[in-house]
DNA sequence: TCATGTGAAGAGCTTCACAGCA
DNA sequence: TGCTGTGAAGCTCTTCACATGA
């Protein structure tokens, strides 16, 4: 089934069916069908059952789908099948949190090192985790063959952690810094700008949707 | 311009246009032409133009924007025009990180409270803010008429605070807990799911895109 | 019979192209 | 002239409806 464009959502969707179905398969459950997977995660089945059908037919016709022969097919499609490493650019309190929350949530995703330049937390640990300078992020992604950064340093530095990043070889960056990066054709980001995010999420809270501006 | 059923991606760029505003007004600029915000933000012209006239007209032929004015207008759109009080339900570390990271970044928004049932981290304070047990979050989302719950407790606690959530009267929630909310009616969820959101990037940091699965 | 897989229809959002106005 | 504001066209994603096959 060769790359039709796949939408974005159809990605992040694929995602979500890889935990229910961990939850599944961990209760026992071997099979479950479009519908009762829509119950689980909000989408409608017709959904589930199109993004599926992006990348092949996994299911049995009057049956559903198997929860491990569909896992372990979600898997290989995002790239989780293989070891996957990443690092944590700026060790503040965000990032060390998503170390943490990284560590203890995803089974899938492994946080070999995260990076700094304060002699304060350079060496420390955050759990497993060592808080290197940042000088040594070339060496680490070579040796863990590191497949995203996440960026969570102050605004002034991004600019040149991204440099740092790019050098390392990275492709992919998941961005918590509040600020567009600029970056090389070819480099994937992904923001998650937690303030912009929760400024409009402040549309939806408010009763001002009729008003006149 | 009465609801015309607004894109969620409409109210989202909104937000970044305020961003982009507040620089260029802390910088005295004080006319900014479509092509410009479209060069700073990456959104096309055309799209900025048009995300801005489902609100009305705001610019001026020839010209462009007034950057004072059209931040006043995307402020009242949003409804940020008013003060926007929120609290943070769980006060791990995640939920610090986030506390310190609103109360630093975001003008617009004030966390009056962060809530946990751990006696060890009630009382303390998050800079200036205090970690309340829960039992008082009604009083103070009365007092404050908050508008949006950021919610960052253990999965297992999700299903309970959401009560307490609903119950203090608050409409909207901010979830990063890696579950899915069941909510009542009329209650409004956004999901950020790190979790997910990073597995879903894997995929684009692979090259397995041709892969026959 | 039952649930998947899928072309076709529909909805929603973006881009185009240009009219309208300072 | 230059840039906004906007119907129309285009595109992308979702929903529908049903043929297909266990």
């Amino acid at each position: 089934m060769p790359n039709k464009n796949i939408p974005k959502s159809v990605i992040k969707r694929l995602a979500v069916y890889l935990r229910i179905l961990d939850n599944l398969i961990a209760n026992d459950v071997e099979i479950i069908s479009s519908r009762e997977l829509s119950e689980e995660t909000g989408f409608t089945a017709e959904q589930i059952r199109k993004d599926l059908a992006y990348f092949g037919a996994f299911g049995t016709r009057g049956t559903g789908y198997n929860t491990s022969f569909l896992k372990d097919k979600i898997l290989r499609i995002i790239g989780l099948d293989e070891q996957t490493n990443i690092v944590i650019v700026g060790a503040g309190h965000l990032g060390i949190a998503l170390t943490r929350y990284n560590i203890t949530k995803n089974p899938y995703v492994q946080v070999v090192a995260a990076f700094d330049i304060d002699p304060e937390v350079v060496g420390q640990y955050i759990i497993d985790t060592e808080v290197m300078h940042v000088s040594r992020m070339k060496e680490i992604v070579e040796k863990y063959a590191v497949k995203v950064a996440i960026l969570t340093v102050p605004i002034e530095q991004s600019h040149n952690s991204v440099e740092d990043i790019v050098a390392s070889g990275i492709k992919c960056i998941y961005n918590f810094v509040p600020t567009k990066l600029y970056v090389p054709e070819g480099i994937y980001v992904h923001n998650a700008d937690l303030s912009i995010e929760l400024n409009s999420l402040i549309y939806y809270a408010t009763e001002s949707k009729n008003k006149v501006f």
